[in-house]
DNA sequence: ACTAAAGCCTGGCTGC
DNA sequence: TGCAGCCAGGCTTTAG
């Protein structure tokens, strides 16, 4: 059994999808997909891929064969044939499904893609977040929106002198900042508190004011959260729901959506603020600005 | 140039 | 039981 192995029948996420889970749902199209051919396409929600028509989508998309799947950040490449790449986003509530003809649509199935092996890729999203984009191999790192992402986590240019460097000049709280993807990248608002709680930082502490032995902190934090997320959400897979992040998943939070309850490490009450219309998860006692 | 906030959305939940 | 209203948040756009 490999790290991800998972009921064929559903590839989705109930939580949302942050860099983790989007590495997941990439490795699992990864084994679905590839090598398919799309024998023909139907996109029932004319802003999913917009500016882009519907029709002139589903033409181009007919008969294209699926060479790959990557990933850059949170958005989802699928590789085509003829060096053309469709870039998925799943925003909030995006989620792919692999199934059989004969099992029912189910509701908010914007795209639907028709496999040259009798089986559906269908992508739904409840609240229609979620974007495509058919772009040229070539134009990729062109594409607004990727352009200007910030290195892979886990690569080796996400070094401590650059997190220094992102850092620095900015008056943005923490907070803020680690959730601009184009500062640090694969973050969202559970694990950007995850990463701070482990650095045992305020996430309002002024970005530019860090200290270098804050910031080196942070910098294992922001992985650390990150690479043991990948590792546990195999974990978390429910059999009769196919694939979805319930309690055991949850489980691992130390201070997301623990407001009131107290601190594991020092017992203090997690505290919760809204700000900048989301919530933000702290311990007042182990994270210091 | 930089930052904060509004807007996009729908369904689940809470409280009356 | 019904229903209004809040809440979830990644990213873009707008306003300051």
């Amino acid at each position: 059994m490999s790290l991800f192995d998972f009921d064929p029948i559903r590839i989705q996420t109930q939580r949302m999808p942050e860099l983790p889970e989007v590495e997941h749902v990439v490795r699992a199209l990864q084994r679905m997909v590839v090598g398919r051919r799309i024998v023909a396409s139907d996109i029932r929600l004319a802003k999913l891929i917009a500016p882009s028509t519907r029709k002139t989508f589903n033409r181009k998309l007919k008969d294209s064969t699926i060479v790959g799947i990557g990933r850059r950040g949170k958005f989802i490449l699928i590789e085509l044939d003829g060096n053309r790449v469709l870039v998925v986003h799943l925003r909030m509530t995006g989620k792919f499904l692999y199934q059989t003809l004969d099992d029912p649509l189910p509701k908010h199935a914007h795209a639907i893609f028709y496999l040259d092996n009798d089986q559906r890729l269908v992508f739904r999203d409840q609240r229609q977040f979620g974007v495509m984009k058919l772009v040229a191999r070539s134009r990729l790192t062109k594409t607004k929106g990727i352009r200007d992402l910030a290195p892979e986590p886990f690569g080796d240019d996400f070094s401590l002198g650059y997190l220094r460097d992102a850092l620095s000049g900015s008056r943005r709280t923490l907070k803020t900042l680690l959730l601009d993807q184009n500062k640090v990248l694969g973050l969202g608002n559970i694990y950007a508190a995850e990463a701070l709680f482990r650095a045992r930082i305020s996430p309002f502490a002024i970005a530019s004011e860090l200290s270098l032995k804050r910031t080196a902190r942070l910098h294992v934090a922001i992985r650390d959260v990150l690479n043991f997320a990948v590792q546990h959400i195999k974990g978390s897979i429910s059999l009769e729901d196919g694939f979805s992040y319930g309690a055991a998943f949850e489980r691992f939070w130390q201070v997301y959506d623990r407001e009131g309850e107290p601190c594991v490490k020092c017992g203090a009450r997690i505290r919760r603020e809204r700000h900048g219309g989301r919530s933000t998860y702290w311990c007042p006692k182990c994270q210091r600005t």
